[in-house]
Formats: structure tokens, C-alpha cells, sequence
RNA sequence: GGCCCCGUCGUCUAGCCAGGUUAGGACACAGGCCUUUCAAGCCUGCAGCACGGGUUCAAAUCCCGUCGGGGUCACCA
């Protein structure tokens, strides 16, 4: 049975780089028909656990990466809160002491810093001297009566090679001698995350241990802890990091102002923010920030967009294949199509996933999924009740894909604004209704022809437009972008007949009105 | 600096292990078509094997070296 794990810290927010690991791993324990376990790497913690990780937690779910082990559903191995788990850590560390395989150590973190200046000089690779190290009750007492504090470190081997089997990377080599001796549990009795997650790793029987590159060179160090307890070791598979936008570097969420210098990012966020500000959400780069999973859902994305974006970025299954469901995410993925090469996270193909996923929802979604934008903009609520959906449902039509995401409603809140409060585009104003003479004159008319109309829907409101055009003599270019403008206030939007028929009559002829008082 | 990893269009990648392809696809970009603006859609184009040596009839692919980039070196995870 296939187990792995994803063993977030709890920071507050889910990292792009940390959900795309999470996704590989609960990729591959599906596959295999075996179980994802999430495990809370909360050692060292000293805030708020709950709170710093239900933002976690919330990414997974809405991303559709479940868990069948770890917080908030249990499981046979619990519990899943490193926190929780002190006193099976502290029973490890003694018997790893017992067995010779760690030692009481009594320098002070100020004589380490020395040794390693020193050697350092030198130019040679630090190793400690053990000069503190007590291996006896003698000793150990000797220590303390100097009132020094003692810590338990690994007493790593220091010679031959370890060959580490990696599913990603092949067969990696470490030379013993090189390991420090690590630290493994302080003064006061707290263990730290390597020995912890070796235990945990264990005890939750996972068969494979899959996580990001940066812990390749730790590798070394836990197959020691489990090989000294006996454990059998999991099958590594060390996953390359998510990197920048157009460079090799790891992506972080603090080197945001960087980013905004790549113009694809910049748009990005730019189109984010647009949508963010206008629902009152935050806006600063500690809450809103694409490096963060979050930033998606507040601006509307869909969950398949991201995964399926997140799958391609570091494996492949072939040189053609771009779209997969779940389903065929799921029957397809594999260790072996894992790339070696960090990936550059590239915010403008992810976009175009976007496009792509929101193009197959289905028109009632759609509408279920934008409606909360509105209300959260506070447009909703000028409709009378009841009207809201239906004339939603009716932009949502018009609109097409011209709606990428859900937030993306919010370029129709003309239809939402009350007619004398219409803001209008002062560059479109002059282009298609003062600069263009007789534009005043023609939209007057047009105004009369729709007043007359008895039937309002688009198709006649087509029909009577062409045959204005024809009868005035015109190009259809002189008067529909003036007509837009007049009851939009933009140069931009779908199609026009869709535009004026969802208006309705009286706003049309109210608007119209207002836009000729403003030339 | 030590150790480890990585290197195919601007970006994601296929091809590498089992040498022979006009080095394929996608995003982006440019141009065109369509058109009622904007999208969408369709067509076309631009662009890559880090470098240098070998081995071989033949190298992106195998070997050696160089260069470049990155990760990591905590009483963080």
C-alpha cells in the first residue's frame, strides 16, 4: 500500500511552490491506489497553530486535494500534529543515545560559532571536535556542575559513502564524513524537525517520502536517525522547486516587487487587483500576492485551471497532451515523467488554462460562481429583488468568454449602476460622440427609433438598427460605437444589440439622453 | 567556500536511458482572416539543443572537460 505524506509548517498562507509538491504527492498516492496523508510540521511553533494553518488547509480543499489522514479528518496513525507527538520523539532520542548513535553534547552555541570560524579560515569544511561531547554520567556531570546546558546531536559516521536511491533524481552520493553532527533535541527536551519527521514518517508507515529538492541535502541525515532505529526506509523521490518568472531562482512570495517587473506578472496582478479592489479585499502583497494560492480564488480562477497548470509544471506525459481531468491526472501520472530542472512559475500560462477550463462551465455555473462578486461590489443590491439573477444570467450569456474569471464580471457593472450615475470613458466620449460630426444628431434619431420599438429583445433591436443605417445612408460604424458608449460609458463590450435589449428600453432612452447632455 | 543538483525556443516541455527527427507541441509575441468594438475562433510567422573536446559513417542523445545557474550547509521546517 502506497502511503505519502505533504507535511506542511503552518505559516498563514499556501505557497504555490508547497501546493504543487502537495498535488505531486497526492498525484502519485492515488495512482497507486494508496493514501495521502497531511501531517502539521509544528515543532517549533509558537503562534497560533489553528489559525496559521486554516488557510492551508482551505487551499487543499478548494484545490480538490484531499486528505484521508491528517487534521480534521483523524486516521489510525494520529496524532497528526508533530506538537502532539513530543513524548514518542523524546523515547527515540533516548534510544538513539543508548545505542551510541547520539550524544550528549555541552558547547554552548557561542563555542560551535568558534570551532566553524576557525576551521573556516583555514578553508576546510567544518566538523565539530566533540569537545564538548559527554558520553558518560562522569562527564555529563562534570558539564553541568560548569552549569552548561547539554543537547543531544547525531554522532554521524565519518567515513564511506551513502548512496540514496531517488525517484526523480536517480542514485544520488554522500560522503558520511561531510554530515555535521545535527542537533536533535534541545536543552529543554523539545526534539527538531529531522529527527521528528523520520519518526513520524515510520510510525505512519509512508512508503514515500516525496518533497521538495532543498531537502535533498537532509536526506543524508534522517537515513542515518532511521537506519539507526531499525526503520525501513522509504522510497525518496526529491521534487525541483518552483522557480521565478524567468529565472532560475525559487520563487517567494517576499520578492513580489521583483516580479512586477516581468510585464506578464505585472498584468496578472494588475487584472487581480482590479477585481480585489472592487469586492474590498485587501490588496497588499502579505494578503494579495500570486505566489500564494489564495490570490486565485479571491479573483475567480477555477481549481481545475490551477491544478492542471501546477501538473505540467515539472511533468509531462508526452509531447502532445496539454488538458487533463482529474481522472486522466490521476491514470496518468507518474514518478519516472518528473523533470530534474526547476520550473518557472509563468502566470500567463496558467491564464490561459483559465481561458481554456472556464470556456467547459456551463452557463448556470457561471452565473452561481459570479453572482458573489456583485453582491460583494455592492451592486446587487440597486436591482429590485429577484431581478439581480435574471439579468445576470443574461450578461453571463452575452458576455461569453469574455468572462475568464469569475471576477470578471465586474466589467458589466454598468449594467448595475443606476442610469444618471453611469460613469462614461472621457477618451470614448470624444472618439465616437463629440469628434465625429453629426454623431449628436444620428444618436438622436436612433433614440427616437427605440422609443418607438415595440418589441425590445436583440434580435429586433438588430433589425432595427440595420435598417436605420440603411435608411440614413450611414456605415453601421457611425452609429453603433456611439450607441455603445451612450448607454455603456465604454468603447468596449459584447455585442451591442445584447447590450441595449438587458438594458432595457427606459435605461437605453435615459442614458442616451445623458450622454448628449454630455457632449 | 565545501557538498549536492540542474542546463533543449522568452516560458512550460517532447526527444536523451536503447545515437540517424526538416529538433515536435503548448504559452507568450508578431502578422493576417473573421467582425459591430473587445474577446473568442481560424491561419501564418518568429524563436532553442550553454560551450569545447572526443567516440562514431552519424551526437541534443554516449564519454571527458569547461562555463553558467541553483539548492544546502541552524539548538528553522
Amino acid at each position: 500500500m502506497v502511503r505519502t505524506r505533504f507535511a506542511p509548517s503552518p505559516t498563514g498562507y499556501l505557497h504555490i511552490g508547497g501546493v504543487r509538491t502537495a498535488l505531486f504527492c497526492w498525484l502519485f498516492a492515488r495512482r497507486h491506489g494508496g493514501r495521502f496523508v497531511l501531517r502539521i510540521d509544528d515543532t517549533d511553533q509558537q503562534r497560533n497553530v489553528e489559525e496559521a494553518l486554516a488557510p492551508i488547509l482551505h487551499g487543499l480543499r478548494w484545490l480538490g486535494i484531499d486528505w484521508d489522514e491528517g487534521p480534521e479528518v483523524g486516521g489510525p496513525y494520529g496524532p497528526y500534529y508533530q506538537s502532539q507527538r513530543a513524548d514518542r520523539y523524546r523515547a527515540v532520542a533516548e534510544r538513539l543515545l543508548a545505542d551510541g548513535l547520539a550524544y550528549r553534547d555541552y558547547a554552548t552555541p557561542e563555542e560551535i560559532q568558534a570551532e566553524r570560524k576557525a576551521v573556516q579560515q583555514l578553508k576546510r569544511p567544518f566538523i565539530y571536535s566533540r569537545r564538548w561531547m559527554a558520553e558518560t554520567s562522569q562527564q555529563q556531570a562534570r558539564f553541568e556542575a560548569e552549569g552548561r546546558q547539554g543537547v543531544v546531536r547525531l554522532k554521524m559516521p565519518r567515513e564511506g559513502r551513502l548512496v540514496v536511491d531517488d525517484l526523480v533524481r536517480g542514485q544520488v552520493e554522500f560522503e558520511w564524513a561531510q554530515e555535521q553532527d545535527h542537533v536533535i533535541q534541545r536543552a529543554d527536551g523539545s526534539c527538531l524537525y529531522h529527527l521528528a519527521s523520520v519518526v513520524d514518517d515510520h510510525e505512519f508507515q509512508i512508503t514515500h517520502v516525496i518533497r521538495a529538492e532543498e531537502h535533498l541535502s537532509n536526506t543524508p541525515r534522517q537515513v542515518f536517525i532511521a537506519q539507526g532505529l531499525g526503520y525501513e526506509l522509504p522510497q525518496y523521490a526529491h521534487l525541483p522547486y518552483v522557480a521565478e518568472p524567468g529565472s532560475r531562482n525559487k520563487l517567494s512570495k517576499r520578492k513580489l516587487a521583483k516580479y512586477l517587473k516581468n510585464r506578464d506578472f505585472a498584468q496578472r496582478v494588475e487584472h487581480g487587483r482590479k477585481i480585489a479592489e472592487a469586492i474590498g479585499l485587501k490588496t497588499d502583497p502579505e494578503a494579495f500576492n500570486p505566489v500564494i494560492v489564495d490570490f486565485y480564488e479571491q479573483v475567480g480562477y477555477l481549481p481545475d485551471a490551477i491544478v492542471n497548470y501546477l501538473a505540467l509544471l515539472g511533468w509531462s506525459l508526452d509531447d502532445q497532451t496539454e488538458h487533463f481531468t482529474r481522472q486522466e491526472l490521476l491514470q496518468s501520472f507518474s514518478m519516472e515523467r518528473v523533470n530534474k530542472a526547476p520550473a518557472s512559475f509563468d502566470c500567463q500560462k496558467l491564464w490561459a488554462f483559465q481561458e481554456h477550463y472556464m470556456q467547459q462551465v456551463p452557463d448556470d455555473e457561471k452565473i452561481r460562481m459570479v453572482l458573489p462578486y456583485l453582491q460583494k461590489a455592492g451592486l446587487a443590491a440597486s436591482q429590485p429583488p429577484g431581478e439581480v439573477e435574471a439579468r445576470v444570467a443574461r450578461i453571463v450569456r452575452a458576455a461569453g468568454d469574455r468572462i475568464k474569471t469569475a471576477g470578471d464580471v465586474l466589467d458589466y457593472a454598468d449594467f448595475f449602476v443606476p442610469d444618471d450615475e453611469l460613469p462614461y470613458d472621457e477618451k470614448a466620449l470624444q472618439k465616437r460622440l463629440r469628434q465625429p460630426p453629426g454623431a449628436v444628431e444620428l444618436l438622436r434619431k436612433f433614440q427616437a427609433q427605440l422609443a418607438a420599438a415595440d418589441a425590445y429583445d436583440a434580435e429586433t433591436l438588430g433589425k432595427l438598427l440595420h435598417d436605420f443605417v440603411e435608411n440614413e445612408g450611414i456605415g453601421i460604424g457611425q452609429i453603433i460605437h456611439a450607441v455603445r458608449v451612450a448607454v455603456t460609458g465604454k468603447a468596449v463590450g459584447f455585442g451591442l444589440f445584447d447590450t441595449l435589449a438587458i438594458l432595457g428600453k427606459a435605461s437605453c432612452l435615459a442614458r442616451i439622453e445623458r450622454a448628449i447632455r454630455q457632449v
